[in-house]
DNA sequence: CTGTTAGCGCATTCAA
DNA sequence: TTGAATGCGCTAACAG
């Protein structure tokens, strides 16, 4: 069904068509009538492609790629993804890495000018998957030309988190750290996360038990097997908000006081954390700096015709917000 | 940087190109070779929308449209949409409707097949906006043509809930609603939640207060302002979870017992319902229903070669999870 | 006001 | 193994 079906039907040229179809003037009132008509007798619509590919206005698109639209710590830079990108012209396109074949990346490789997000696969695997499409990794920084990187400076929003829970008495230093190596290499490796706590606790360690998932009921049951194993923790590190919101949970199933006998911090400053009994202490993650960031290096990208350039890099910190569950 | 560039840039034609590019057989490796870096030198990277327009592969692309993706709700929402549509070899774009200017959703329309979504201008308006598109309407069942939907049938879980909370003894009930109508109309009108709910409460009616946000800061003002204006309420219903979050966080701060007092309850089942304390009683909408029947719709439409077609509708409902906040 | 001409950038025929 | 044609469906620039 194309506009030369209509335009036959219409008894017009295709030029009217294409008049009466986007609005346009220099054609009168009942050919636009019959024109439509005809093009709704037929079901006819414009090709979306052949639209863009004559019209030089060009609408970037990008890709973005996350584990799972489960946690808000990803809808969020979603959410100002999406703001960012209307104000600047760009569209959004999405696929999760949960559940979902590695042919989807293909798919949205080839709709899209440029990806970015939370990749666990090898970079250079993931350059070869993207074919040649110029990457924004929202996870780590790499050398690699045509991945550019977001990255998230957490290491001193951890330290300064374990210097405030010294100040406040605490001695013996846990962690739930996340299993994400686990699915993707097959075996657990540590955390940068857990690198950096321990490398701040140094002999105040108490334990460290690893999640099977990274979901609130994830991090409740790791919780609970931290306790069982490290009684004598007194402060708690949760890889991130969601799983440290499963330990509040755990805790107050299991009658443990917090932040009395133990104190409770995570990972990402979502919203919900405020909204718990006791709050959630937690370093925040400047999400909204890591959108808006990504978007300007997409423009730059743009801006070089998606050519490949020198990697750019840029750099998010985190702001620690002190709340009840850490005393 | 057209496919000639490249091709004069390698000394052959373009055709050997497009054989380069694409991994295709009948080349030679120097070739091949000597293809890719010019490419590469040139910074070429294909049209997608060229690519698109000549292979008749057609990947159909569907545009969600969501008030906030601050919201659980509308994240899981995408959550399921987004694996279904893998599934189904569907691309998503997204478009939220806060802080995006009316631009945003013709930008989008011009890149899909459907757009589903929940809307808050009028159908007539929105069937215009999208520029004849098909439209799956998530909010409410309309009858103009082109306009299909998916209908969260909510009314019995509400008659239900009320039921039970009767059952345990609550005799004044009183509700939270969303102000949304008092930005796109101007003026509060009652949502249909309201409308049921009081149908279901009859003259057990305590009272209602209207939030300004629907968010867990709007639902704890709202709530602890329903406390003072009728302190006699012994069961409120807040029009959805993410409110009711802020209720039973407000209540926690007004040292007001839940359910001793009061009993909470929500609309929607989130999954972090569960994680506050005291548990969130909730009337859960299928969400996973409303993505998978949204995408059968778009199926049906894609079927039909998104010609107008009589409008299609589905339903899903609601389970009343039963949990601490209601006692 | 309407129709004709000429591409947009690419992949799919063919012929060499 | 490579190159020359042809057309995808549409809009922009002209012409009538």
């Amino acid at each position: 069904m194309t506009i030369l079906d209509v335009a036959a039907e219409a008894g017009v040229s295709r030029q009217t068509v294409t008049r009466a179809m986007n609005d346009m003037n220099d054609i009168s009132a009942p050919t636009r009538r019959r024109v439509l008509d005809a093009a709704d007798r037929l079901g006819y619509r414009p090709s979306r492609f052949a639209r863009n590919l004559v019209t030089r206005t060009k609408t970037n698109a990008l890709g973005l790629v996350v584990s799972s639209f489960r946690n808000p710590y990803y809808t969020d830079i979603a959410a100002d993804l999406l703001s960012g990108a209307a104000e600047r012209g760009w569209q959004l396109l999405m696929s999760a890495d949960d559940g979902v074949g590695p042919d989807a990346l293909d798919k949205l490789c080839a709709q899209v000018d440029v990806v970015v997000g939370h990749f666990h696969a090898p970079e250079a695997e993931l350059r070869e998957a993207c074919g040649g499409l110029p990457v924004v990794n929202l996870e780590t920084v790499s050398t690699l030309p045509g991945v550019h990187s977001v990255h998230v400076d957490l290491e001193p929003g951890i330290g300064e988190a374990v210097g405030a829970l010294r100040e406040r008495g605490a001695r013996r230093f846990a962690m739930v750290d996340a299993g994400y190596s686990l699915q993707s290499l097959g075996a657990y490796e540590p955390t940068p996360r857990r690198q950096w706590f321990e490398r701040a606790v140094g002999d105040q360690l108490a334990g460290v038990v690893v999640a099977d998932e990274d979901t609130i009921s994830g991090g409740a049951h790791a919780f609970a097997e931290l306790l069982r194993r490290h009684p004598d923790a007194d402060a708690v590190l949760m890889f991130n908000d969601l799983m440290a919101l499963g330990a509040v949970q755990s805790a107050h199933v299991l009658g443990v006081d917090v932040p009395g006998r133990v104190r409770i911090i995570g990972v990402d400053g979502l919203a919900v954390g405020e909204a718990v009994n006791p709050p959630l202490t937690t370093i925040s993650i400047d999400r909204q700096g890591i959108a808006s960031k990504a978007l300007d290096i997409a423009e730059i990208l743009a801006e070089a015709d998606f050519a490949t350039v020198a990697p750019i890099h840029r750099t998010v910190g985190t702001q620690l917000l002190w709340r009840a569950s850490a005393g």
